[in-house]
DNA sequence: CTAGGGTTAG
């Protein structure tokens, strides 16, 4: 075409752009250079190479080439143009951009054009404004099947299922025919919402309609099913597909590993043709999110020696949950090692994770470096940052946190601020407590949810504010939910409160009556009272009803591997040995004066209805001396114990700290405890 | 003389 001249010839010259710049087996990089070539594009030339960047990698790009054709071109807009804009904003989500562009199509009077209302429904939409979406809805005289499609899936995507589904309703009472785009965003709907007999419903319109089933559909289907729990209609339906991908293997596995039925699960993944990592990742994120840490590590191992794929962000994002959640430390530096080594680039939910993994597993500083090499920061990454802070009891570093936060001009949200209560709380910041707590709707506007006014209370009551505490439920907007009467529950045992106590716990049961916790706390409260008849027809209570508690359990990574304890358990390779050790300790503290706290004996209810040596056999005891045992001196011992800790430990773990000169690092269910040198930085606040 | 918008899983 360049020696026939046909080249500069701007029609003939469009007809050869745009297989280059659409084709899929095109380069973009090609089409543009030849598009500098291009004498005179026209505007057709124009919109296609807008329109290939729109759906590129890049679709800034596709403004930067709108710009020109705006400012540099002889030509204007039209009424093709403006769909891929609105397309490359859309997928930028970036909302002034779009709204600027909403502007300009009012300003050159395109704003009844069915395509470009459509594009910027979906656009808005995306960037979260489903009112203005629905406010350009609304506007459109005749709506096409592809309006009520954006409009739909718009509120699907916001999670307001309802409305998708009235808008469904009101779409049919307006005769216009669905067709498979719209069955897809019902069914997205029927799954997010778990409604199951809508879905049959759905599913059977789909058959006597004779809507065209193609591949996307069947997976919104089988999607549907799965998440609305019936894995049978799933497994019926995946055994019909002719055509199956990879969204509908990972959909199967999904739906047996989050059932629990992990063996299905692997047996899917074992038949899927390709191996993607996909697949891996639904069944260790499962894993992770059903509580089984240990399970979504060894099958992250499998992975990496299967060698055929690698481990990506999502994989690394499970991994390392894992290991915040088991405190495994040693198996979160490699995997933070491997991370690197893949060349793995640090997005938001990775740095989240990675901060949350190393204050977990009690290493603050590590979490630190973490926070302050990143370049990006969004709300969760300052939010773990300050939980962080928050569970070595650090509030003044929290809140510090929390100021730069706004610096940064970060806005923060409810969790933040559960983060930044739980700071005071565990600190003893209560002014500033109050103050934050009182900010939170009118400055911030997040409305205060039954974790900030837990937050609160146990904020007042640890600090011995009861009646404050109890005045501040009494004023409650919203129904105190058990968390908040469990904190008040907490608080009377510290101070010994028995009457309120009393208060607490009946308010507690009436919510839980299954609520074990709260009657072992109060009978604490009553053995540490010395109100002993109360306590043993409160024990006898529990006998007969036959509550059950979790088990205390505390678990202490040494090279790589978990060991679990349970109270008063032998079940150990090295039993004797770590027995034997927790007779020298006991002498070597007795020696040096120290008393058993015999009222936290009767926290042995707390911990396993072991009789004798109750103290000597808890969980977190036997973990550290497992430590003192195993784990190199120069090393701390960290050990994470599902429960809080007692009392009578906390008082053992601060002598050991002195007397053998290590260093402890005790997660236990709300908060961190490091033992140096005979103290704990809790300053025994807890 | 050409063309465009909406869809599922990790």
């Amino acid at each position: 075409m360049l020696r026939t001249g046909l080249f500069f010839d701007p029609y003939s010259a469009s007809k050869l752009f745009t297989p280059c710049a659409l084709g899929t087996f095109s380069s973009l990089e090609y089409a543009r250079k030849m598009f500098d070539q291009i004498p005179q594009p026209n505007l057709y030339t124009w919109n296609t190479l807008i329109r290939a960047y729109s759906s590129s990698a890049e679709p800034i790009q596709s403004f930067m080439i709108f710009l020109q054709l705006a400012y540099n071109s002889p030509y204007f807009p039209n009424e093709f143009t403006f769909p891929f804009v609105i397309k490359a904003a859309a997928r930028l989500v970036q909302f002034p951009v779009g709204q600027a562009i909403h502007g300009m199509v009012i300003k050159s009077s395109f704003e009844d054009d069915l395509f470009i209302s459509n594009s910027l429904i979906h656009f808005y939409a995306i960037c979260g404004d489903l009112a203005m979406a629905y406010c350009v809805f609304v506007m459109i005289g005749k709506k096409d099947v592809v309006s009520w499609n954006s409009m739909i899936s718009g509120f699907v995507q916001g999670g307001f299922f309802e409305k998708a589904i009235e808008l469904y309703r009101e779409m049919e009472m307006e005769n216009v025919k669905p067709d498979e785009v719209t069955m897809v965003a019902v069914l997205s709907a029927c799954a997010k919402k778990r409604d199951l007999e809508f879905g049959r419903w759905v599913c059977s319109y789909i058959e006597k309609n004779g809507i065209k089933m193609d591949l996307t559909l069947s997976n919104a289907m089988l999607d549907m099913y799965v998440k609305c729990g019936s894995l049978e209609d799933a497994k019926s339906l995946f055994d019909k597909m002719e055509e199956k991908d990879i969204v509908s293997w990972t959909t199967m596995i999904d739906g047996y590993a989050k059932l629990g039925e992990f063996d299905a699960a692997m047996s899917v993944l074992a038949a899927v043709p390709i191996q993607q990592i996909a697949t891996w990742n639904a069944l260790i994120s499962a894993y992770e999110q059903n509580g089984k840490p240990n399970e979504a590590l060894s099958i992250f191992h499998e992975l990496q020696l299967s060698k055929n794929v690698n481990p990506d962000e999502f994989t690394f994002v499970s991994v390392l949950s894992a290991c915040a959640q088991l405190g495994a430390m040693d198996i979160g530096v490699q995997i933070h090692a491997k991370m690197k080594k893949q060349g793995i680039k640090l997005n938001c939910y990775l740095t989240t994770s990675l901060i949350d993994m190393y204050t977990k597993c009690g290493n603050l500083d590590k979490a630190l470096e973490v926070f302050h090499t990143v370049k990006s920061r969004d709300v969760f990454v300052w939010s773990t940052m300050i939980a962080g802070f928050a569970m070595y009891g650090c509030g003044r570093e929290a809140l510090d946190l929390f100021s730069r936060m706004q610096e940064a001009k970060v806005k923060p949200n409810a969790v933040t601020f559960t983060n930044v209560l739980c700071a005071c709380s565990h600190s003893g910041l209560v002014d500033e407590g109050r103050m934050f707590f009182n900010q939170m709707e009118p400055v911030y506007g997040v409305v205060p949810g039954v974790k900030h006014y837990t937050c609160m209370v146990d904020m007042l009551g640890r600090a011995g504010l009861l009646d404050e505490a109890v005045e501040f439920i009494e004023k409650m907007p919203i129904v105190p939910g058990a968390s908040v009467w469990g904190a008040l529950l907490g608080a009377c045992k510290i101070h010994e409160n028995v009457e309120l106590a009393e208060y607490a716990c009946s308010h507690l049961l009436e919510l839980e009556p299954e609520n074990h916790g709260a009657l072992v706390l109060l009978s604490n409260i009553y053995a540490k009272t010395g109100k002993w008849d109360n306590v043993s027809e409160l024990r006898k209570h529990m006998r007969v009803s036959g509550l059950k508690k979790e088990p205390g359990c505390s678990s202490i990574e040494v090279n790589g591997e978990i060991h679990k304890f349970l109270a008063g358990e032998s079940s150990h390779p090295l039993c004797k040995e770590i027995y034997s050790k927790l007779d020298e300790i006991v002498a070597r503290l007795k020696s040096f004066g120290y008393v058993p706290n015999r009222s936290h004996l009767l926290q042995l209810v707390e911990e396993e209805d072991v009789q004798e040596q109750a103290l000597n056999l808890h969980s977190e005891r036997l973990a550290i001396a497992y430590g003192l045992i195993s784990v190199e001196p120069s090393q701390p011992i960290r050990i994470v114990k599902n429960l809080r800790v007692c009392g009578d430990c906390h008082t053992v773990a601060k002598l050991i700290s002195k007397l053998y000169n290590r260093e402890i690092l005790l997660r236990d269910r709300y908060r961190f405890h490091h033992f140096r040198g005979g103290n704990c930085s809790c300053m025994d606040y807890w």
